[in-house]
DNA sequence: GTGCCGGTCAACCGTTCGGTTGATGCCCTG
DNA sequence: CAGGGCATCAACCGAACGGTTGACCGGCAC
């Protein structure tokens, strides 16, 4: 097992127009299986390729490219055991091929996941606990180069945007990621080339601002808002 | 969408022998999706009924039961968005139904879930990261009331009987997670029906064996290791 | 420009945490 | 039964944390 898999049939050709195709990109069989099973349900999605890291997909796609049978969307995973990244992937695949649109469709809806994601240049967001239909959707969507987020992410980005009072500073968030690795306030402190005094005003205005009473718990807090990564 | 859906085809009858009925419990339609195509592919299983959660999958084990068609296991995710969780729901199935193996199937490894699914009476532990031939033998194993661990499992319960010097005991597990909650010494003792200088002599313990030296880095090691939920 | 906000820093103080030592009782294994 | 591991508790002390007040500066909006 390489972690590249092409579907059988595809030296068949794509003639552009008769259907969009997608790779998958996951880590988990059971999962590509199920995305397979669940868009072959479309007769106009056909699924080219798969694979089961960040680094075999960009492998796929380049070879996919090569061979003149450059895909219309790539449906990729965030979290990848092993390997590269689904972030670093999305950012790569749109180095190497712009316009190709990479629809994500991850587990998790942290408000770090998604910005990491949308930065990255990923043109959608989904979640896997997605009806089928939605699924369908947001592909058609990504591949026509609308954007396609799923409702609890759109709201999670919304969120963001209006309530002030919970709306951390990025000085803040930055503040809050070591802090959950467990450093002290010098350490952080140096780590910031800022002084402790600095650290311990952003903590209290974390703690106001998250509703905690000491790190433990705002890194808690944090981490069930999907303000950082657990 | 109720949560619950049955295949079509089930009256059809269940004869004894013809082959192994599944239930499928997942909040996840596209890993359902997956799993129904992936156990497809061996002509032996037949998936007789699905469940969004631990609720609906109780009733319709029941439902299943009443109408004389007795599942042969059932395969269970442990992480589930809404509703009852799995290892609730194993608990009480196992109760409802004693001998009917109950396969976890999910994404995480750590300590605290799989020591939790066995202690529920789970037949076996599986990852999703699994390939289709792993999967396929473990629901034979698990029907045939045989214990299926993944490897990685396996792996993780030996490294707990074995490394003395970073097994913590049952005890300090449950430290553990109250500290992951972001509670105060004074709140864990409370907590835990014991004074304050108990908590710290367990602390110290805990941060010797996971290599931390504060309470933050303590929950963070854990985290990583998989001894306790993030 | 005035005001506001974000980020920076300092000094202070009470509380909590981190770590040590030492001690008791329990259960299990050798 | 002796030993060891586990869990419990107490007292102590220095260091770090939690919280406050007050201050400075740069950018941005009104």
């Amino acid at each position: 097992m390489d972690g590249v898999r092409q579907s059988p049939g595809v030296e068949g050709g794509a003639q552009p127009g008769d259907g969009l195709s997608a790779v998958l990109v996951d880590d988990h069989p059971v999962v590509r299986a199920g995305l397979r099973a669940m868009l072959s349900e479309d007769p106009k999605i056909r699924v080219v390729a798969e694979a089961a890291d960040g680094k075999a997909a960009l492998d796929v796609v380049a070879r996919l490219v090569t061979e003149g049978l450059r895909p219309d969307l790539v449906l990729m995973d965030l979290q990848m055991g092993e390997g590269m990244d689904g972030v670093a992937a999305t950012r790569q695949l749109r180095q190497q091929c712009p316009g190709l649109p990479v629809l994500i469709l991850t587990t998790y809806d942290t408000e770090a996941d998604i910005l990491a994601a949308v930065e990255a240049g990923a043109s959608g967001y989904m979640l896997k606990d997605a009806a089928p239909e939605e699924i369908h959707r947001a592909v058609h969507d990504a591949a026509a180069g609308r954007t396609a987020l799923a409702p609890a992410v759109a709201a999670r980005l919304m969120g963001r945007m209006r309530d002030d009072s919970t709306s951390l500073s990025t000085r803040e968030v930055e503040l809050l990621e070591l802090l959950a690795t467990g450093l002290s306030n010098q350490q952080i402190a140096r780590q910031l080339f800022i002084s402790v005094a600095t650290v311990k005003t952003h903590l209290v205005h974390i703690y106001q601002k998250l509703g905690a009473d000491n790190r433990t718990a705002a890194v808690r807090v944090a981490s069930e808002r999907g303000i950082i990564r657990a």
